[in-house]
DNA sequence: CCTTTATGATACAGCGTATATCATAAGCTA
DNA sequence: TAGCTTATGATATACGCTGTATCATAAAGG
């Protein structure tokens, strides 16, 4: 493994710290590179030595997260409701990072990869057990979606409720409904 | 009622049908103008006389497609199921239109709105009767969200399935699980 | 300490945006 | 239809941002 010089990580660093404190402050599409450059304290023409334009940053930024994100919870993919709750508390370690995310419209793409893990598995689980006429492509879709819409409202600051009783929730709200015997509970 | 001059429909018209088309094509972030005006077939700086930028052409498209849903579904929120069919026909009279929407990222704006309608009085209907425990604000935020999501998914061609069947499958998917004493079907 | 290399500063070409101007054609009104 | 009004087309232009090239300097690594 080829140790990194120490100058690039401190640039791309400063470069992605600068790119997520803009983007939460103005707007992803409105912010120039001259803008991005100036808040990070380095020159202009540097940053073209790390990235061909702004959605390359963006993306390096998105890889980095997912790898962080699967590595601490492709191991659970056999129990759902874990996984939930594991992958809520290592959003709140980095909370900018995924707003961010949010902004930018770019959070699905993350939480697909790490859903698929997820999902695979229940759909394989669930599929013979499928209420009847419903569309197993639709099903799967739900299950991502509707996920991914709850996610995103818990990002907000004021609805950071508890992880164990979001993954309760997806549970009860979600993945019992598509069951044919849902299991009743609270 | 101001009469409005036929060219500027002509070219209002030409601009939206142009817009449309290069979306679905190509990609909204890097379409510029000049491609737009030349498919368009107007001159470009009359483009300028109609709209400030790019994005004001989109969101003109975009609050009358909402004024065009809205009149033809608000009558309706009293009927949920019934509201939801009538918005999957009204969706196949301008797929285009509304693929592009989705493209761009911006359907869950209109749908938003659309949703506000038929949702403020789902959850004033439902609160006394929601499951125990859960957030007022989640639930109101799993329902728009969730029902956008299928939305989504069946305005893919390949997946435009039976609105009165997608109506069916939102209420028992979606709505139902909310409940506290869901009522069974299939 | 010496070599390697990442950075900063600057200049510059290319492109897209947005505005101004003027002649022309199309629409409206009587 | 005649005459006035107005939207359009074409062109020129200023401006800002992007992306590249160059060179001297500072920092890192061995």
């Amino acid at each position: 493994m080829p140790k990194t010089d120490r100058r690039i990580n401190r640039t791309r660093r400063q470069l992605a710290d600068a790119f997520i404190q803009l983007c939460l402050e103005r707007d992803y599409e409105q912010m120039t590179l001259r803008d991005l450059t100036e808040r990070a304290d380095i020159g202009y023409a540097t940053f073209f030595r790390h990235y061909s334009d702004k959605e390359s940053l963006l993306n390096a930024i998105l890889e980095e997260s997912i790898s962080t994100l699967i590595s601490s919870v492709n191991a659970l993919s056999d129990q759902p409701e874990l996984m939930m709750t594991t992958l809520f508390k290592q959003l709140l370690e980095q909370p900018e990072r995924y707003q961010m995310l949010v902004k930018t419209r770019h959070i699905s793409h993350l939480l697909e990869r790490v859903m698929t893990i997820g999902s695979a598995m229940f759909i394989e689980q669930f599929a013979h057990q499928l209420k009847a006429n419903i569309p197993p492509d639709l099903a799967a879709r739900h299950v991502i979606g509707a996920v991914i819409n709850l996610i995103e409202w818990w990002l907000e600051p004021s609805n950071r409720i508890d992880p164990k009783r979001m993954g309760e929730l997806i549970n009860s709200l979600i993945m019992q409904p598509l069951k044919d015997n849902p299991a009743l509970e609270s």
